[in-house]
DNA sequence: GACCTCCGATGAAACGATTTAGACACGGAC
DNA sequence: GTCCGTGTCTAAATCGTTTCATCGGAGGTC
């Protein structure tokens, strides 16, 4: 007897309705749903008919309430428009899907508030546990994450004294392999185009350029700094004009970037302004993502392992939850420079 | 009175701990969270330091099993390493984050087993609403959705006698375009690169190249169609492959490719066969996503407008959530050619 | 035929919030 | 002194599922 759509709300099913149609009392059903074993065939049958009847869909939020666990993760997202953000979802994705797990994502966009909000309400939802991006490592809610229960896992940024796992990728070092990369091209010029200095990774990968720069002897002042509002493609092509607005003496030869979406907006921005790359301005990017290969130049670029990094973390969220005896880990990861047209020529 | 975590599970306070704490019963305690204005002042500020010094977090499972609502929608995307969908779903995100609703996002990457597990998961979650850029828009997956309550709006395809809403851009007059453009510059034997056929997309667009090229009274074995596993970049690449590898006489001096990936693929490999771009080989992409402006060449593009999809289609949803009389909606944009260097030079 | 086992099915009690009807106290008005 | 209204707060029922102690009956053993 399959239900009509009365004229009133249509409520969905619930197990007593499937028992009663059944003919079963509701432990039955429920034993079907999570013991099918235990109940004998013809019996799980005539449940089973009965739940097609009558478009059983079982109540998530029933569910989990008398479990107290949810089938779901979540990654929090610094920037889902930015591909090398979305490579690590899937590493992520990956890892849930093996372990039977469905995975929620969210995009905090770079916006504090908007993370926070996204973080109350997993929370709430009780997943089992979130991986993030976050917009500030040190966000004292995050603490409260897990000082409340649910386990947390930082990816693409590490954290001081950690209670947390961690994913990372050594942005110091990769700033550093930019910018030598670029010394040894026989740049004396160079511009280091940053997002804003609240971004942990712009930080980082500003440091190592500056320890590069240093340790090479070369004079501070030659190593300018663009601090960009965010870093996205249209933030590099405004930094593009920037740099022509230098005067000829002060302009730099070469320019790193702190990430593929500041580097392909800044070369664009160049080349459209009748400039060529790497003949007027060498550029190094960030991230390598798909699209750096096949760039107007080819970018050269800082690869990080970004499935990998994805994959890891959340084996470690997995492990944390699973596991009692778990132990928080600090996974680095090394970057490592991939050369291309951008810089490759006459420098 | 903190709560130091025992030894045991830090099971987390409930309202029920919160009540006792604050000296209160239960019911205000809800108040307190539900309708503040009921309880007086002093009341409420016992109850919510109570609720600060415990760590209270408001358990969503049972207060959605009693509401019978939960405050989420979601997204499944078809490929969220494709930049036009990321866009699509900013623009949804918009739309619910003004509207106080959070969002989920889930991938399919293609694939219909994916993201049938994806719809079960969001019914047994009682998600609001459901917005979907399916697999296959004819799935009786999404029928049995909307039959059980759940409200979809099926996003950048249409679907035939709908009792869907749906938000999309008219593929067959983009595939047009493109191929109108191409033999207005003069080319006489064009290549349609598209990805599986099972992807609607991809047969409109074609579809819309196949008529332009009737209409112009061209021979049709003069329109190639080269079928790719998947759009993505990839098979970009291995399709520019396989035109090198076509008999003088018959290769192509253009190719319209389905979307974005596939031609920025085809772009990189041609230019690193050492053949020139527009002049051995025009392309046109389809989406205009950002990057493809910033490509080697940049390159010829049928725009969508990506976010006003997604807007739109939130709004959509949103009505058929909020709305008793709603209305089913078929909404379509229409889309925009972008002519750039891939196509513009000598032909 | 009495007794024991074991399998399958049962029913009630939880899970943590919301909701509703009603209790209680406190003033003010007559 | 009684009555009533108002403003707060309480107690109990409820949402749909899982779990656990229990019960009935079929089959086997002596």
């Amino acid at each position: 007897m399959a239900i009509t759509p009365g004229a009133g709300t249509p409520r969905s099913a619930s197990v007593k309705d499937v028992a009663a149609t059944a003919g079963v009392s509701l432990g039955t059903v429920s034993n079907v749903l999570n013991r099918p074993d235990r109940v004998s065939r013809t019996t799980r049958e005539r449940v089973e008919r009965a739940m097609a009847d009558l478009g059983f869909v079982r109540n998530e939020s029933a569910r989990s309430l008398r479990t107290g666990s949810t089938q779901s993760l979540a990654y929090v997202m610094l920037d889902a428009g930015n591909p090398f953000f979305t490579d690590v979802a899937r590493g992520i994705e990956l890892a849930a899907e093996s372990a039977g797990l469905s995975l929620f994502l969210c995009n905090s966009d770079g916006r504090s508030a908007r993370e926070g909000a996204h973080l109350a309400h997993l929370q709430q939802q009780r997943v089992q546990g979130i991986l993030i991006t976050p917009v500030d490592p040190d966000d004292p809610q995050l603490d409260q994450l897990i000082e409340r229960g649910t386990p947390v896992v930082i990816v693409d940024r590490t954290r001081a004294g950690s209670s947390f796992c961690s994913v990372a990728v050594d942005d110091v070092l990769g700033g550093r392999l930019a910018v030598e990369h670029l010394i040894d091209a026989g740049h004396k010029r160079v511009a280091y185009v940053g997002g804003p200095e609240s971004i942990g990774q712009v930080r980082d990968r500003g440091e190592g350029a500056r320890q590069a720069w240093a340790e090479a002897g070369l004079p501070p002042e030659d190593l300018i700094t663009l601090s960009c509002e965010a870093p996205t493609v249209a933030c590099g092509r405004a930094a593009g004009e920037r740099l022509v607005g230098l005067p000829a003496r002060r302009r730099p030869t070469a320019a790193f970037c702190a990430n593929d979406l500041l580097a392909l907006g800044l070369l664009q921005q160049t080349i459209s302004g009748g400039r060529t790359v790497p003949g007027d301005l060498a550029i190094v990017g960030y991230d390598d993502i798909e699209f750096a290969a096949a760039a107007a130049v080819p970018l050269t670029s800082v690869r990080q392992p970004r499935q990998d990094l994805g994959r890891r973390a959340a084996e470690l969220l997995l492990d944390e939850v699973g596991d009692p005896t778990h132990e928080h880990e600090q996974v680095v990861f090394t970057p490592e420079l991939v050369a291309r047209a951008s810089t490759l020529g006459r420098p």
